[in-house]
DNA sequence: AATTTTACTATATATTTATACAGTATAATG
DNA sequence: CATTATACTGTATAAATATATAGTAAAATT
């Protein structure tokens, strides 16, 4: 994808806004009305210059046959569960642990994520994750040390810092001086990584 | 919303699949070819009786002018800008504010708003408020003791909790011991308050 | 039983629309 | 310095498209 002009900008803009508004790409004449062009050429180039540089596809002798090139717009909402920091257990998407649902659109927080952790308590309040905040969650176990995990320990479930010292060695860090570090070894303790955050949302 | 015929059903399915598939809405012809009608007006008069019947909306003299009527789904998202604090001067929804626009629900943060402000600097962080997120502001002038403002002294916009201590003195408190009060004497100062934080996102 | 709705074919045409061609001018690039 | 890209106006036209008109026939509604 190559560098768009401003002017070049400007009329992807219509396009879109012309779409959002009628449900139809504009023709070229559309383009012309809405940005103050005289030729309906002056439209005609600048769609040929964005679909050659992969902004627009344009269908060959057809009308408003003008399609976005946007596969992150395509099937853009998604409702997510909201779970809670179950006490013991982890928070599972079991239905007696989703709260309610939020509607949010996919790829909202740059990467892909699986559901909202309600936040309980302040351990990690100097990373700016207060009481009751959303976490975006992304269930996976590609982990690395500084990434914001949520872990289970023995049933216990907590959101930390993730820290590896050593091969078996783990460290679960707050952001609160008031907490303290959980050391994790490996080879005693079982440790089960949920998944990290991507992400956080602010209701007040 | 009166009852759809099947056959109807089926045209309107046409139009849908044909609009996710192209990005735009099919002409008669189109119609014809995928349902294997052999005139125009087959498709034409089922789109009467599917306007009619309140299930698409037909755009006159226009070509490919059809739109699908879903009110549930149409206006439920919006491109919010997001606007970075400038250092001098408000921060404006003027084009050369706007960093670029975030889709997201309308009423996401429970209320109503009308931008996003991207925070700069650590002034509310025990606020949860860190570098680089962005807040859902609220423009409004409606403001209670202890909400998180985006105010404007002079040349100067600011976030931080404001606090009215008399009828002519308001205290801009930061969430961060680093950062001082600031005291603002109404009488002597121009305090403009742009709105109110109704929200927050961060992205990691 | 009469009328309206549904569901088509077939043909015609005014209008819409994409798109080519001929220019002008400035900025960017190699 | 030549060339390419950007950014337009202005005119023209073949092709795409909406849409009207004229029929046929079965099903649903009044």
């Amino acid at each position: 994808m190559k560098n768009i002009t401003p002017q070049q900008q400007k009329v992807l803009d219509c396009i879109q806004v012309y779409i959002n508004k009628t449900g139809f790409p504009p023709t070229r004449a559309d383009i012309c009305k809405e940005l103050g062009f005289k030729s309906p050429n002056s439209a005609e180039t600048h769609l040929r210059a964005l679909e050659k540089k992969g902004f627009i596809s344009i269908e060959s002798g057809t009308s408003r046959g003008i399609s976005i090139n946007n596969p992150e717009i395509v099937e853009n909402n998604n409702e997510y569960p909201i779970v809670g920091l179950v006490a013991a257990g982890s928070p599972t998407l079991a239905s007696e642990n989703v709260e309610k649902t939020l509607n949010c659109p996919k790829g909202f927080f740059g990467s892909d994520f699986d559901y909202f952790l309600r936040v309980r308590g302040l351990s990690m309040k100097d990373a700016g994750i207060m009481e009751d905040d959303l976490i975006a969650v992304k269930k996976t176990q590609e982990i690395r040390n500084g990434d914001i995990v949520i872990a289970r320990i023995e049933d216990e479930v907590t959101v930390k810092y993730f820290q590896r010292t050593a091969p078996n060695i783990v460290h679960l860090k707050p952001a609160n001086q008031d907490f303290k570090d959980i050391e994790v070894n490996l080879e005693e303790t079982e440790l089960f990584i949920e998944g990290k955050s991507v992400g956080l949302i602010r209701e007040n």
